[in-house]
DNA sequence: TTGTAAGCGTTATCAC
DNA sequence: GTGATAACGCTTACAA
């Protein structure tokens, strides 16, 4: 073939015996004054050659990289991954691409990414955002530059969120344990010292949902601890006297905990803990015994927020931004079931 | 604060009362002739205006975009999003960023991404090759372009590819099985139709192994299958006279389908079924029974792909492409276990 | 209907 | 030590 030189537009501009400009109209499809012949003739020299564009020079020229970023929170959660997944899905077919980052909760991470993302002039990101990243946050979006968030929102900064009804999510869970007859109820999710809010919200939500229903409130089964700290909570939380009967579990890193320690414990589910994960985790269909979850609509989530994205980049923006809800959905399954025969404790 | 104006390298210039190439050289830390005042004023300058070079003007010029790009066969394998994980944990470490594309195993799919990243200019790409795109593969390697396999590779394409050494890995499944004593051995996994290396590779090793056992062979338990017809033959194979005893699952998707299998036909594992899965999945460690898994090295995987890359793309690649084969390692669990009581079928 | 030329923000060559 | 100037490959007024 031709020599490794890479072929530019000039080239084809004089292979077609056109100039730079006409190639330019054909390439974006300007055909409106374009003649039949020249047409042609450039087709033809795009083909011969194999020419593709360049378009890093396009971006340069256009300030517009069809490229966005996507800054997830912590790779680790499936959560995370499955947005990745519909954000990229959805991306693709608007032909865009995504260049994803994982700020593994840290803070400086986070913001040397986004950094390095508006150097290379991407055109939006669709952020996890930590919440000590406000200023940040404040200033890119003073300058309108596109972004939403997911998961998580920061508060005082004006852009759309993608949210789960957290406090559905729990009051789901609750009013799932109460009906099925579970009485001292607790939460256990990650660390909460930096206000993300999912699980303030979750654990929030928990409570009121508690109050709501005239339960009991044990504060010490509310628990938003590191997941290193977890054998050790669930441990002080199981051996006390009125032991929780049910617990609920934040996300899907927090129900493994859960379920790693009744395991080692022989504790078993859901006779001696009633159990549900929030977070349809790939393994609760078919774990012993299937797990009860609460899901989050992932696809819908990531399409929603790459949708949103994409329209701000169009400039055909919503009005104003705003947290978008999305609905939890309790799917029932065996690790909570009927508990009506915890009064006769001599049966085994 | 200024306008909106980004602000520009002829910005600091001006502001620092220098020239475009004396901020340059600075930006670029070429100080060998500066003299210090310039540097400060250049410094004070950057500072104040608060200036980020724009990568893309950079890349233009350079013909280097800092970005590589990775192409996963399907997202939807553990295997995969802890590859990128790992991609990405040491792309990062060189100031890299990628592009995540999933083909979802679909040739053309796969096709025009390539051409996407090419047109991008990302510097170079690493990818879960699907076997039918071998000229495109072959053509790229012709203008040595930047690639590097992993998980498969493409025969008579000369690149280096990070393997999983499949055929130890279904000798030491083949192995423990033995060793535990059971004795009708199997091995299933997705369909073989489009010669996926390891697919082929783990039920060839399969087979290999059985006969260096002096085991017998049963053609009709070494499947290659769509997932969606796992269901049926696994049926076949479960109902039919000398059914297996044990199973090999050929990934995680595999695995999830054996796991239901034996779930929803109340086979119990290990004692009617031995299992082991290719793949350290997520619940492995804390399923019922605890999965026997055949882990990857994902992490090292990753990051050897990711380095072979940037090797090549800084031009200090290795002598020529080979394939590196990664150890898989046995975690022995309980989904099989000793099957001496076999004989005396009355202990139940 | 097509061509000329300027410009996007850098870096690199080579004078001064 | 520093500064003009050209160049990277494309788009886009505007001219022809």
């Amino acid at each position: 073939m031709n020599s490794n030189k890479v072929v530019t537009i000039s080239d084809v501009a004089d292979k077609a015996g056109v100039s730079k400009s006409t190639v330019s109209q054909y390439l974006n499809n300007r055909f409106e004054y374009m003649g039949e012949q020249t047409k042609l003739r450039v087709a033809e020299a795009v083909e011969e050659l194999g020419y593709q564009p360049n378009i890093v020079a396009r971006s340069l020229k256009q300030k517009t990289s069809t490229t966005i970023g996507v800054i997830v929170a912590n790779i680790s959660h499936e959560f995370s991954t499955e947005i990745v997944r519909s954000v990229e899905k959805y991306c693709n077919e608007s032909n865009f691409h995504i260049i994803v980052c994982n700020a593994e909760d840290d803070p400086e991470k986070e913001k040397k990414y986004i950094e390095m993302l508006r150097a290379k002039q991407v055109d939006g990101i669709i952020v996890f955002p930590t919440s000590t990243n406000k200023e940040l946050y404040q200033s890119l979006n003073l300058e309108n530059y596109p972004m939403v968030f997911i998961d998580r929102y920061v508060p005082d900064v004006n852009v759309s969120a993608i949210m789960l009804d957290n406090a559905k999510a729990s009051s789901l869970a609750v009013e799932e344990f109460t009906r099925l007859g579970y009485e001292r109820l607790g939460i256990v999710t990650n660390s909460t010292v930096n206000n993300v809010t999912p699980r303030i919200e979750r654990i929030d939500g928990f409570s009121e949902a508690l109050a709501e229903n005239q339960l009991e409130i044990y504060e010490s089964y509310i628990k938003g601890v590191n997941i290193e700290d977890f054998p050790r909570e669930l441990e002080n939380m199981m051996t006390s006297r009125d032991r929780p009967d049910a617990l609920l579990a934040g996300n899907d890193l927090a129900l493994i905990e859960v379920l790693k320690y009744a395991k080692n414990n022989q504790i078993s589910i859901p006779e001696d803990l009633g159990v549900i994960g929030i977070d349809d985790v790939s393994f609760a269909s078919f774990y012993n015994p299937e797990i009860t979850t609460i899901a989050q609509p992932t696809e819908e989530m990531g399409e929603k927020a790459a949708k949103l994205l994409l329209d701000q980049i169009m400039n055909r923006a919503e009005s104003s931004p705003q947290i978008h809800r999305f609905e939890p959905t309790l799917i029932k399954r065996l690790s909570c079931t009927e508990q009506g025969g915890k009064e006769y404790e001599g049966t085994f």
